[in-house]
RNA sequence: GGCGACGUAGCCAAGUGGCAAGGCAGGGGUCUGCAAAACCCCGAUUCCCCGGUUCGAAUCCGGGCGUCGCCUCCA
């Protein structure tokens, strides 16, 4: 890995070369969610963005190690099981688990691990016992302090310094701070509440400590990458940064801190106490996975993105281009086309043009993880691809030569495999040969899947009830409409085909026959 | 009020000193029984406005206008 990643690190405000701490290894840690209700896109969009750095990570080469946390007991997670009369961690483990299922049908691959707060509390006693043992904490009627007095660097994160602070800071009554910028490691059980024992008495953590525990816990000081939204800057991560420096006397506590923009509605921060959030679960019922994908990734990560049914809608129409390109190339190279000259030509240069994309594709993402630009180098050969299989469909004298396949393979394999890394091309021809490669080929053929190596991502939108007996009835109608075509039965043929796009299923008629298209992305050619 | 980000074609969005990527939408053409998909052609003499630096700026500097975020729980 001769060229290196570029990375902007909100700490120096700058972009960096990223040179992990451990060569070939990378460690991340990423803010996670409070379980208390359902997932919204805007947590859609870390996971997103961070599946896709981690993704990108391992295809060059890193060994890559992801924390995300739950934070599954604080102030939240408390009143919504007050209001609905239920134990705090059933809700937070209910919210969590649902949370996984959604970022699972998004294609998220799963971290490394996903500790929560409330099976680290021995870490963060420790930790906060420390803190006060160097003076950096105090203890204040079962309430424990971080002293901000006592860390000069106080402020480097998000630029603000501590007078500043002071003025705009807030005292609950009742609190007995020493000033008013010091915030809760631990806070005194109030009745009701779960608690666990500690040295200052029955308590719970307070928000920042717990991140700051275990990364170090899972991660170590010094990690690579921490991630999260950019309103987390301060204080969450303020806090962090002040709290674990402190503890541990060491800077600094991360590497790189990433921070990605925040999604809004109608120019607003999508948020619950908005109510103007739209969950994964809707948006997964309406759109596939992919294209949800592409349109998080259709802005860079670190500017606004605003959500907007319109542009979800644009998203689908691109992402079924990008699929649609996979499979044409497939289709051809699963067959003897005949193909003229000129054809041959251009489907030759397509390795050339895979191997543009590739490094137009390393570029864009060495650069700041640029999504936007890494997904244009994919467009440009999906066009080329397209391009070449349509001149190869116009026929001619001769069959597929040895350059022209080989150009076609190249052009699909790169197309499956950077998009793979985006999470939003999938390979039809599944190594496994799944359904619809299976369907695609017949009994008597032969799996394709030259290029095993790309993941499944998502899929399953809108084939909920897609079974095999669905797709044997498909075959049978597939099988008649081609009859009543043979037959010039247009009346009958367009109804066929009518009435199946009413269910959602797509089809065109080609060259090379039928092809059929599910909603979810699923499909193959009769 | 303080800190920060942003303002590029109808819409979305890259591009941070040298002739403005890509997607969606739209128009024309090819292919098709029709359709769809796909391909080919067409779109910003110009990057919110005003000054300045430079041989040269969307890109740098100054000012203005506008939008958003953080400063309080929030991905």
């Amino acid at each position: 890995m001769e060229d290196l990643i570029s990375v902007y690190d909100t700490l120096t405000r700058t972009q960096r070369e990223f040179q992990p701490r451990d060569p070939g290894r990378v460690t991340i840690y990423v803010c996670g969610v409070t379980p208390y209700d359902e997932a919204h896109i805007g947590h859609a969009r870390p996971a997103v963005v961070w599946d896709v750095i981690r993704r990108y990570l391992e295809y060059r080469g890193y060994s890559v190690h992801l924390v995300q946390n739950f934070t599954d007991i604080d102030d939240k997670v408390i009143a919504r099981g007050r209001e609905l009369g239920r134990d705090p961690l059933e809700i937070s483990r209910h919210y969590s688990q649902r949370y996984l299922e959604d970022m699972a049908a998004l294609g998220v691959k799963p971290a490394h691990q996903y500790p929560r707060v409330s099976e680290h509390i021995p870490e963060i006693v420790e930790m906060v016992r420390t803190l006060v043992e160097k003076g950096h904490a105090y203890e204040a009627s079962g309430d424990v302090y971080f002293r901000v007095a006592s860390f000069p660097e106080y402020g480097k994160l998000s630029g603000r310094s501590v007078d500043e602070l002071r003025a705009g800071a807030r005292v609950e009554p009742g609190e007995a701070k020493e000033s008013p910028e010091d915030f809760a490691l631990w806070k005194a059980a109030r009745p009701g509440e779960p608690s666990w024992p500690s040295p200052w008495g029955p308590g719970r953590p307070g928000w920042h400590i717990e991140c700051s525990a275990m990364a170090l816990r899972y991660l170590g000081n010094g990690f690579d990458m921490h991630g999260g939204g950019v309103e987390l800057i301060f204080p969450h991560h303020e806090n962090e940064i002040a709290q674990s420096e402190a503890y541990t006397g060491e800077a600094p506590f991360v590497r790189y801190w990433v921070h990605n923009g925040l999604v809004t509605l109608r120019e607003e921060k999508m948020s619950k106490s908005l109510k103007n959030f739209v969950t994964v679960r809707e948006l997964l019922d309406r759109y596939p996975a992919g294209a949800i994908r592409l349109y998080l990734l259709s802005a860079h990560y670190r500017v606004p993105l605003e959500f907007d049914t319109e542009r979800l809608d644009e998203a689908r129409r691109a992402w079924e281009r990008l699929g649609n390109a996979l499979r044409s190339l497939d289709e051809v190279l699963e067959r003897e086309v005949a193909a003229g000259d000129e054809a041959l030509a251009a489907a030759a240069r397509l390795g050339e043009e895979a191997g543009r994309a590739r490094e137009r594709f390393r570029m864009a993402m060495e650069d700041d993880f640029n999504t936007p630009q890494a997904l244009a180098a994919l467009f440009d050969l999906a066009r080329a691809g397209n391009t070449a299989v349509s001149l190869l469909l116009r026929g001619g004298p001769l069959s597929l030569s040895g350059d022209a396949r080989d150009g076609l393979l190249r052009a699909r394999t790169a197309l499956a495999e950077l998009g793979g890394v985006l999470g939003v091309v999938e390979s039809p021809c599944t190594p496994s040969g799944g359904a619809a490669a299976r369907f695609v080929h017949g009994s008597d053929q032969a799996q394709g899947g030259e290029d095993a190596a790309v993941e499944r991502v998502g899929g399953g939108v809108g084939t909920g009830g897609w079974d095999a007996l669905g797709r044997e009835l498909l075959g049978v109608l597939l099988d008649l409409r081609a009859r009543a075509r043979g037959e010039k039965n247009w009346a009958l043929a367009d109804l066929i085909r009518g009435r199946l796009g009413e269910l959602g299923i797509t089809l065109e008629d080609t060259p090379l026959g039928t092809r059929w298209r599910l909603p979810g992305g699923e499909g193959g050619i009769r």
